[in-house]
DNA sequence: AAGAAATCGACCATAGTGGTCAATTCCATT
DNA sequence: AATGGAATTGACCACTATGGTCGATTTCTT
């Protein structure tokens, strides 16, 4: 991002990104407004406008923020030495989970993004951006043997991940309106609940594994 | 609704109604615009005022009408005495399909509408309008005997409505981003590759039924 | 032909828009 | 303490869009 932006106090830095954030995915371009962006973000609208020349170049900084984020944060803590999918696709929810209690409407704006990017960039900028990274974030070093030979392995795999993504829209959608403090250890368990079922359901008969 | 727009051409009406969807799916209530919903629905804005007094009272009759129209949609076209699960779950997401086709906003709008209502008045305007329907859906009539015994059966009919939900959206998203024609045949055929495979994951081991 | 109902769209006061800029505050360096 | 450059403010601007009104016009019914 912009030099002047990006050397300032971080925590005022991160109040101008979710203000802007939840400005830009609740409304399409032309109806966010940078008044409540400014008044969100406690700061004033000249100083917006010193960082960022105009709304429209406010919104790109922001598309390319969100996407460094997620990569970095992606590259930095998976642990690509760990072969079991349920366990790759655990850390890929812990790491959205924590970008997501830093950044709450990181997701939403992603979602909105994706939605107004046609299918032809987006494949380039992935390509651009993470090189082969969201190919092998499934795939890479994944032990596909402990699956059970008489199912449709690419099915299996989407399920899975759908429903680690339906849990964590739903349970971020039920924490929103409880306002109730973020329960971690009961997250974690239900979740357990999932995987333990999958694991039945998609990996062979148990033997001891390593 | 009310009576005047009741009795009105029914093709006009949908152009009012998709329209509307429409804005207010894509704006909270404050931005939506009527002057968009008139645009779109290709009448006068006097027209708009005549049927309803103001912007809330549309909105409102809005809300009214979608409850109301799902719950029809599926008190009349689920069979209660098909006992199988997946077959419940493919009944109900053809429904779904078919009220989309018709109103394509309908299901963000519904979404819009759930994000705003508290815990508490849904459940009570679900007992309200549809009595104990909602509960019923997936649970009436099932023949459960057929899951595997050694399974958390209520975790398994969770991972298999957020497959379907996440099938559809994900169509849905594909559908509008290639704007090709609706191929059915090649959905249905897709679908069943995630049914075929959700059976042979959740079910006993294969014995003749019936 | 007449009266009623449906429909139109120009019009209104008002509120909100993205962006500017002179003025102020802040702070490091001397 | 004094200086000067950087950070920050918010009143201000020309402009657009807002929800809603209402007299005029068209269409329908008898």
């Amino acid at each position: 991002m912009d030099n002047v932006f990006k050397n300032i106090d971080p925590e005022k830095r991160d109040r101008i990104i979710n203000s802007a954030l939840e400005e830009f995915s609740r409304n399409q371009f032309d109806k966010a407004s940078t008044n409540n962006i400014v008044k969100n973000a406690k700061i004033s609208k000249g100083l917006l406008f010193h960082y960022f020349n105009s709304k429209k170049e406010l919104y790109e900084k922001l598309e390319e923020f969100t996407i460094q984020l997620i990569i970095d944060a992606i590259q930095e803590n998976i642990d690509w030495n760990i072969t079991d999918f349920f366990e790759r696709v655990k850390q890929v929810s812990m790491i959205k989970g924590e970008l997501i209690y830093q950044y709450p409407y990181l997701y939403d704006f992603m979602i909105m993004m994706i939605e107004n990017t046609s299918v032809e960039e987006l494949r380039q900028k992935s390509e651009e951006q993470s090189g082969d990274l969201v190919q092998k974030i499934y795939k890479y070093n994944i032990d596909f043997l402990k699956f059970r030979s008489d199912i449709n392995l690419e099915a299996a795999m989407t399920i899975i991940r759908w429903t680690f993504e339906k849990f964590g829209e739903e349970s971020m959608g039920a924490l929103i309106k409880t306002e109730k403090e973020f329960d971690f250890k009961q997250l974690e368990q239900e979740a357990e609940k999932y995987i333990e079922l999958l694991r039945k359901a998609f990996y062979k008969k148990e033997e001891k594994s390593e």
